[in-house]
DNA sequence: TTTATACATTTAAATATTTCGATATATTTA
DNA sequence: TAAATATATCGAAATATTTAAATGTATAAA
């Protein structure tokens, strides 16, 4: 993929898995098959829904979410493309 | 391998990664053969030597660095085990 | 075409992190 | 034993992040 993957980009992605509402927040979308919807999420956990939108904007902000408007809900799912690269990146850590 | 991989270790391996200066100081040990001199890291950004201590800690206490005293000098490598561990968690991400 | 719903944005407070200078500790060397 | 060296810890200032209330915006329903 054409991911420009620097130390910016490595920064970004580990601060975005740096907070346990995010890291929550990634593994509910990944249960799903397809789409989350927003207010799932929201209802999901005991924050505000600014608190919320806030942390999925981090997400989508580093790429880990993929986000569409759907009318006026907005729908998430995980950016598979993303993942394989910060782990290809990691990989250079185990050898 | 039977590191308790939960949310919280999670969590702390991807704050330990989310500072461009901790990125490059893993970097730096990874082209090492083997351990990484304390002081080479010292020499090797400009900051002050209580503050790369601080880093190079957070790293440690993120398991992501094996650190050995030899004499009055430290030395790190790359813990490589957590690396596997945090990736394979990843990876649950891409499938 | 007003009203309700779903999310996003702004603002501000509380909390956490980064950074460095000063100091402490532990080890080696003179 | 004293001085020098290497690293860690403490305390404080600067900066960044987290959180929520209030408000804004766009869409759907009545």
């Amino acid at each position: 993929m054409n991911t420009k993957f620097d130390i910016k980009k490595v920064e970004k992605i580990s601060k975005a898995l740096g907070d346990p509402y995010r890291i929550r927040i990634m593994e509910a979308i990944k249960q799903e098959q397809d789409w989350m919807q927003c207010a799932t999420i929201v209802d999901m956990f005991n924050l505000a829904q600014s608190t919320i939108s806030h942390h999925v904007n981090q997400l989508v902000d580093a790429d880990l979410l993929l986000t569409e408007k759907d009318g006026r809900n907005a729908k998430y799912k995980i950016n598979k493309e993303v993942f394989n690269d910060y782990v290809q990146f990691l990989n250079n850590f185990k050898f």
